[in-house]
DNA sequence: CGATTGTTTGAAGCAGCTCAACGGCCGTGG
DNA sequence: CCACGGCCGTTGAGCTGCTTCAAACAATCG
């Protein structure tokens, strides 16, 4: 694993990645952060839940998910979190200095590495870097607690939506198309992380394409109908007709 | 609401409050982040989802819920946590600067008022008080994540056994006991917290009374199995049998 | 090209929800 | 102090959304 010496320099994603995370507004040199890049293949774990935690990875290119065994609560094993370029990965680390969950690449990807020491060091140096830190921190939680309404209070028609518009707006963040994206993950996987079963995600997306809603054959995922989605992610029911689905995204309909 | 100089000096948690979270190991001075205690009434609110993030909040005495409204997921509203004596609320705010839940007192209640200012200033001069606020972030953000793979992965009644086992280990950690205690929330807070309705808490602290894994009536509990409580956190099924019950606890004895 | 992994679809069962009624507690006001 | 009203908790009955089990099929990869 080569060190490169300052990968942030020619990085396309300096807009919407480091400078989110650290310091965003004061113009901060990514490159005092990165330590240098790191390559994962698919299905290899970038990290293990246990490591000890030595540094924060922000994901360069590819796709990662994360999964967490609950010791507290037997041997429970969930998908915790999906992540793109530009999102952090490892945050979980500053509690107890060892990774809470594992992260698994989800095709071939590369990663930032930020070793803790370095963020430390010149969070201290820089009020910014580590008000961002924090920022990182806090949503994180945010996240989280949304996930927990989620998962709590939703349907599971609700979750998948809430889940699809959520990976399109990431994807518009960084420059993909929020209609029509790839799904890297397993049924499984996204049945995981909304608490539901492989074949309910299924038979859910069987449901929205018959609604017209989107399109969707293997990993290929069209967003046909954005309002209909969203108004699902809310808590209108799936019909089977299109334009139904579709007035329902405002409350007035015949 | 007077400024209290020096309320640290005769705060008898400070072994298991501020020194916890802020710094542990190195002595540091709990009332140079202390600036005041507040007081709240039952039903009252100590801050509002959307309120100016100023302050952190550490319990002093009573006990607060946590609700939140997912914006993301329409207009779903879920207690997200409790909150008893030395624990920290208010965290989320350094997302985005506001306040991400409502915090409601349980009971007539005072919190220790750490304003984000002199947490930030103090962290800077001190490196160990800033490590113990970024794990005091980082274990929220693990406490959530055992929450979300509970809420993904358990069923009501390990929901509900692993709730009260919590329950039992914060209370012990700051001197009560840990097999008697009063519930100071409703059934309906603690289905929310689950995602379970109020009716079906009610059924399994039924359930669980007839298995003689507890004693319960109304607010008031007490735990007379905790093997039994624990193995059922961890999956077993519910027996109308203590004995049986008390016997999965451990596999081989007699 | 065969094996493995992932996806779809069907059928049956059940955990937990909703709706509803009742009863006990507690705070308020007489 | 006692009576009243509202809230909370309990329990029952019926229903349904999701799960589990199972089988067939598609895609991917060595």
């Amino acid at each position: 694993m080569p060190a490169i010496s300052s990968p942030c320099a020619s990085c396309n994603f300096r807009r919407g990645c480091l400078p989110r995370l650290l310091g965003k507004e004061h113009g901060e040199h990514p490159e005092r952060l990165v330590h240098m890049h790191r390559s994962v293949r698919t299905a290899e774990a970038l990290f293990h839940e246990g490591d000890a935690f030595r540094s924060v990875y922000v994901v360069f290119g590819g796709s990662f998910k994360a999964s967490a065994t609950s010791a507290r609560a037997g041997t429970r094993t969930q998908v915790t979190g999906f992540f793109l370029p530009g999102e952090p990965l490892g945050l979980t680390g500053f509690a107890s200095g060892r990774y809470e969950v594992s992260a698994v690449a989800l095709e071939d990807s590369s990663v930032c590495v930020l070793p803790r020491a370095r963020i430390e060091r010149i969070g201290h140096e820089l009020p910014a870097v580590q008000r961002g830190l924090h920022a990182a921190l806090g949503q994180a939680i945010v996240r989280e607690q949304e996930m927990m309404v989620l998962l709590g209070t939703a349907s599971a028609e609700q979750r998948l939506a809430t889940l699809l518009l959520d990976l399109s707006v990431r994807f518009a963040r960084h420059g993909y198309s929020a209609h029509e994206f790839l799904l890297r993950m397993t049924r499984e996987d996204i049945g995981s992380y909304l608490g539901i079963s492989g074949e309910t995600v299924s038979r859910l997306f069987a449901g929205l394409r018959e609604a017209g809603v989107l399109e969707v054959q293997y990993r290929r995922l069209r967003i046909l109908d954005m309002a209909a989605l969203r108004s699902l992610a809310h808590g209108a029911r799936a019909s089977a007709e299109p334009a139904v689905a579709a007035r329902r995204a405002a409350p007035m309909e015949a």
